[in-house]
DNA sequence: AGCTGACATGTAAGTTTTGACATGTCAAGG
DNA sequence: CCTTGACATGTCAAAACTTACATGTCAGCT
């Protein structure tokens, strides 16, 4: 269902694309939130066309088809944003090795969150880089009120690296303490 | 493979276990980090044991089956912890509607980061529960060393609600002033 | 003219996850 | 004795996801 919604949000936010167009977009902008590649994308795509929630607009050169999102769709989109309680689902492989890692001797534990804090630190930069480029291009059109598409997805995204940066460096500190 | 590893590092941690009482623990436990039904939890320690990596070491009443880790498992739990880069695939049906909430007219939007808000005090509310039982615990048993095992991840899931906490207020906020 | 690389769309096989179905045991209380 | 509810284990079909395979177009450079 959310890769549905995803899809529709994309077409809804930033008008007509194509599946291509759509796959880069989920590696630029969703993927903080929502991932999936080109070969799940192209299929339901392909579902969402025959339930009449988008449509072909156009065709262009190399096969290019450009979808937009149909009064059906735009429907379907605000009812699950409104309605869906969202799951909680979580899965993170990332916290299931730090949920693990006392079981390692200390020495290697801290290894363990060094190389989680790494990986934080490099999504906190990637993160803080599309808001760099997102206020950039806010700046370039001044007078129009900034686009707030994805922006608190983004500054969420922000917070929780940052946090999570914090608890690395405690969790080591706390490690290094039984060491 | 994550499964996998939640229940080597649950048996490793809490000691033998049947199915029942590592579904259990992925309720009470692990699911901050890791989630999965009992319908997914059978069939994988079948494979474990077919792979020797865990071991039934008793029959109990009522067709109860009680696993233990085995070397190759312990030595598997052990190589994946300290060897494996944890892939950052994210997927949060939450921040889903985080992104999309600008498409909404700020009426509308701030109803939806209200009920996320809602449901982050409310997972928020759960966690630090558990890590009041888990003090209890702990002094309960006083000399003893507490236990660790996962309380990091419990603390990292503590700061990110958090986060998401103040994010949410900021969020609405920020909609509030567009309204 | 040929090569490279971004553009563009798809399929297929295999794994993981979800949600529903199915079955049966045992203890405690009415 | 009977019912209820926690204990206990499983299967199955469908959906979602991953990874690799497969094909072809077009622009720009050499």
């Amino acid at each position: 269902m959310s890769l549905r919604i995803a899809l529709l949000g994309l077409l809804a936010a930033s008008g007509p694309a194509s599946g291509y167009d759509l796959a880069k977009k989920f590696e630029t902008s969703v993927a903080h939130v929502w991932q999936a590649g080109h070969s799940q994308i192209y299929p339901e795509l392909a579902k969402l066309t025959a339930d009449g929630l988008v449509a072909v607009e156009a065709e262009g050169p190399r096969g290019r088809k450009i979808y937009t999102i149909t009064p059906e769709g735009d429907a379907e989109l605000r009812r699950w944003l409104m309605e869906h309680t969202p799951s909680t689902t979580l899965r993170s492989e990332s916290a299931l090795q730090a949920f693990l890692v006392p079981l390692l001797d200390p020495r290697d534990g801290v290894a363990v969150l060094r190389r989680i804090k790494k990986e934080v630190e490099g999504r906190l930069a990637e993160l803080e880089a599309l808001r760099a480029a997102k206020n950039a291009a806010d700046a370039r059109s001044p007078g129009e009120p900034p686009n707030r598409f994805g922006a608190y997805a983004l500054d969420l995204g922000i917070r929780q690296s940052r946090a999570a940066l914090e608890w690395a460096e405690d969790a080591m500190a706390d490690l290094e303490r039984a060491t």
